[in-house]
DNA sequence: AAAATAACATACCGATCAGTATGTTATTTT
DNA sequence: AAAATAACATACTGATCGGTATGTTATTTT
C-alpha cells in the first residue's frame, strides 16, 4: 500500500544511472554522483533500487534489453544483410567517433572491470554476448536464404567470429585510432560476409 | 647521493604492483593493498614511483614492453606463419581459460577503463596496440615472402583486423564463453590468413 | 669519529566512501 | 477527521581513501 506518492519517474533515474555507470563504470562512480545524476537523495535510491551493485545490475540489465532490440531493428530494416552489417559496423565507429567521450558499450565495459570478481556479472555479461550473437546468426542465416550469401558458410561460426571482432572495435575505439587503421579492420572483417 | 642502502629490489616490487594492477584495475587497487603486496611501505612507493597514477603508469609500461616482446617471440619461432597465428591465439585462450581469475590483457583492460577520461592512457594504450599491430603485420609479410600467404594479401590491414580480433577475443574470455564459441572464433578469424 | 643524508617505520591528515538512523511531510485508509 | 504509512530531507555513521608529517636507523661523506 502506497502512502505519499512518489515524486520521480522510476525509469528516468535509472536511465540517468545507467549513462552514469555506463560512462565511468562501478567502482569510479560514486553514490555523490549518483544523487546528483538522479536528482533524487540517497534514502530514495536504496529504496527503490537496493545497494550500489543491484542498481548497477538494473542498470545494465537496462542497457543490454535496449541494446539488442536496437540492434536486431537494425539489421532486420535493410533487404541485403551486407549492407545492414556494414551499417551497422560503421554506426558503431561514428556513435563512437561522435563527442568528446568514447563509452564503448556499457556490457563490454562490464565485462572487464567485473565479470572476473563476480560470478553474477560474468554470466549477465556472457549470456548478452551469446544473444547479440545468435541475432547475428539470424541476420546470417537470412542472407544465406535470400541467395546473398554463400550456401556452404557456417552462419553460427561466422556470427560468434563478428561478434568477437565487434567487441575488439569498440574496444579499440576508447583509444581513438586512426580512421584507417578502423576502415581496414572493417573492410577485413566485413569480407568475411560472402 | 645515497646514504642508507634501499632493501627492495624496485624491479620486484613494481612487478608485484603491475600484477595487483592487472588483476584488479586502477580504481579497485587501493594504496593498502598495494603496501602489502609489493611489500613495502606507502612513503617508499611515494618516493620511489610517486603516486598512484604514476606508480599505475611504469607499470603498465613494463607490462607492454614485456609483452610485445614475448609476442614478437612466438611469432618468429614458427617457420610456419600460419601455424605461429594459430599457436599464438590458442596459448591466449589456454592463459585465460586456465586459472582461477581471468586478467586478461593489462593494456586492455586499461584502455577501457582509463583511455576515454585520461588522455596519457588513451595514447599509451593506442600505441601498444598498433606496435603490436606492426608485429602481426611483419609475420604476415613474412609469410608472402615465403610464398606461404596469397601474395595479393593486404599485410597491413589484415593484421590490423586480427589485432582487433585479439582483443575481442581477450575481452570475451573473462566472461567464460563456451569452447565451442572460441573455436568457432578462432577457426573463422584464421581463415582470413590465406 | 662527526656530520650529512636517504631509506626506514609509525602514525597521522582531511576527504570521501557506501550505507543508515531519524524526523518531517504528504497521501491513503479507516 | 484520525490513524496509518510511505516517500521525503537532513544529518550522521564507522571505514577507508590517497597522501604526508615526523621521528628513527643505517650508510656515506667529510
Amino acid at each position: 500500500m502506497m502512502a505519499r506518492t512518489r515524486e520521480f519517474d522510476e525509469e528516468k533515474v535509472l536511465d540517468a544511472a545507467m549513462q552514469l555507470f555506463w560512462e565511468k563504470g562501478y567502482e569510479a562512480t560514486s553514490l555523490s554522483d549518483l544523487t546528483s545524476r538522479m536528482g533524487i537523495t540517497r534514502p530514495s535510491i536504496y529504496s527503490t533500487f537496493g545497494d550500489k551493485k543491484e542498481l548497477f545490475e538494473a542498470a545494465l540489465r537496462t542497457y543490454t534489453m535496449a541494446r539488442a532490440s536496437e540492434m536486431r531493428a537494425k539489421l532486420q530494416g535493410n533487404p541485403s544483410v551486407k549492407e545492414a552489417f556494414r551499417n551497422f559496423f560503421e554506426d558503431v565507429v561514428a556513435e563512437e567517433t561522435s563527442g568528446e567521450l568514447s563509452r564503448g558499450c556499457f556490457c563490454i565495459n562490464t565485462m572487464v572491470e567485473l565479470a572476473p570478481h563476480d560470478e553474477k556479472f560474468e554470466i549477465l555479461t556472457r549470456e548478452h554476448q551469446m544473444y547479440l550473437s545468435v541475432i547475428f546468426q539470424e541476420a546470417i542465416e537470412r542472407g544465406i536464404q535470400s541467395g546473398e550469401l554463400k550456401t556452404v558458410s557456417d552462419a553460427k561460426a561466422l556470427a560468434q567470429a563478428l561478434i568477437t571482432s565487434l567487441i575488439g572495435l569498440t574496444v579499440i575505439l576508447k583509444s581513438r585510432p586512426q580512421r584507417a587503421f578502423v576502415d581496414n579492420t572493417l573492410e577485413v572483417t566485413l569480407s568475411l560476409l560472402k
